[in-house]
DNA sequence: ATAAAATGAAACCATATAGTTTTATTTATT
DNA sequence: AATAAATAAAACTATATGGTTTCATTTTAT
């Protein structure tokens, strides 16, 4: 097959594609209720929906008048393969957790120890 | 600190940046060495080695005329924890061994079975 | 002291991207 | 049968992107 002219890093290159993904790995869910999550115009979810689709990151079903759309998961593989070959740089866990602290404020992210038993 | 113009996904997801970031990880380099490796000019060499660098993705530091550049890997990270959500889709294997016999051609990747003792 | 090497910076260009609004089509509902 | 709901498709817009060429600056070399 010829490369689509979306693939996956281009997906998820977008914030709002990000976020559509998210929404869909809680379930699936019709263009219109995925367009309630955002500030932006139904056709313009319907647009991301299309990148995602054509990233396979995502598959569009219709059921009735209705788009089903669900995350097609596996495809994130790719984006692990391809992190995989730059793990050797931070196998040690101790990078990761420094980088992580240092960008707490940064990434969203609140971090609470994993084995705090 | 106030989101810069460009993040990490955004950075990797041009084919040539991520291929920049290959060449970087073997060694560091000058811009015109890196330049050797693509069939675009120097100038936009650089300037996806800007990309790169807001991304904290590279560093570049000026070294005589030259300025060399060379990888930050601990920013990709930030790539794997948002890839970690995703892995309850996928953390038994078989599904990532469908999913990357399925594409074998596609991904430009030789596969070998991990543990094959 | 000049010339060559390496980069920086600016101006420009074509196409892609992310969004809009408008119009049409299909499928339920009443 | 008529209307409402959900999507599809098209046309348009502003800005971003990835590239170019040209000119200036800085730093070796000869």
């Amino acid at each position: 097959m010829t490369a689509a002219k979306h693939d996956v890093f281009q997906a998820i290159a977008d914030p709002t594609r990000r976020e559509v993904l998210r929404l869909l790995a809680d379930k699936e869910l019709p263009i219109s209720e995925i367009t309630s999550h955002f500030p932006i115009s139904r056709t313009a979810v319907a647009k991301h929906l299309h990148i995602l689709s054509e990233a396979k990151l995502v598959r569009g079903e219709k059921v009735g008048r209705e788009k089903i759309y669900q995350l097609q998961p596996e495809t994130l593989i790719e984006v692990k393969q391809w992190l995989s070959y730059y793990e050797r740089f931070w196998d040690n866990k101790l990078s990761i957790l420094k980088h992580v602290v240092e960008n707490d404020d940064e990434n969203g992210f609140t971090m609470i120890k994993d084995d705090c038993e």
